[in-house]
DNA sequence: TCAACATATGAGCACATGTTCATATGAAAG
DNA sequence: CTTTCATATGAACATGTGCTCATATGTTGA
């Protein structure tokens, strides 16, 4: 394999992204439907500000998406990669 | 899905662990061979204490096993599900 | 039993991280 | 334009985390 150190990084990086139980509970929500800030705080029952900085953080990661829609951002799973993670450590969880 | 909150703690506990550089190189040399703990220290170039700290950690994390050979402790990865967990991360990043 | 070697562990420190609170930004309706 | 609603952002604080240093534990060979 061709992976040096830096990738090696970067995939720390990554990681980080999905270990936090905030950051996991707003992938799980958005698994189901795109939401907006405010519906995604209600279900987690969590500040909108605690999410958005959650939010912008899994954005950078590109884990998730978002698009406007009037006054309001609607997030989304940016693609299959992050379900197949999220189930691979379920698999383990579960084992 | 029958996912609880309790699940989703478990799994973010689990994907904190892949989250740190050291844990993921640790990971990385072990996926060519086993090794033991001095060994890992002199790959990744790393105190003995360091590495042993977080072999703890993968170990706790069921990431990594290990058994006994005379005065050396021997680590090996745990299970196929560390690799695929890492290859898929490596696909995230790599897109 | 003792010395030498390999690994594990605990305390301490510096740094990273998640939440809150206050406020800024931006879109839309009047 | 101004107000209102939705979201983003920055500072501050408390907690968590990884490394170092010193030392403990445990195994082997003399």
């Amino acid at each position: 394999m061709t992976i040096n150190d830096d990738k090696l990084y970067d995939l720390a990086e990554l990681f980080k992204v999905f270990g936090d139980s905030t950051r996991i509970r707003i992938l799980f929500v958005l698994f189901e439907k795109d939401l907006c800030v405010q519906e995604i705080s209600d279900e987690l029952g969590m500040t909108q500000s605690a999410i958005s900085h959650q939010l912008k953080i899994l954005k950078q990661g590109k884990l998730v998406g978002s698009r406007r829609d009037g006054k309001q951002m609607i997030y989304y799973l940016a693609d299959d990669h992050v379900r197949t993670i999220i189930d691979q450590g379920i698999n383990h969880i579960e084992e």
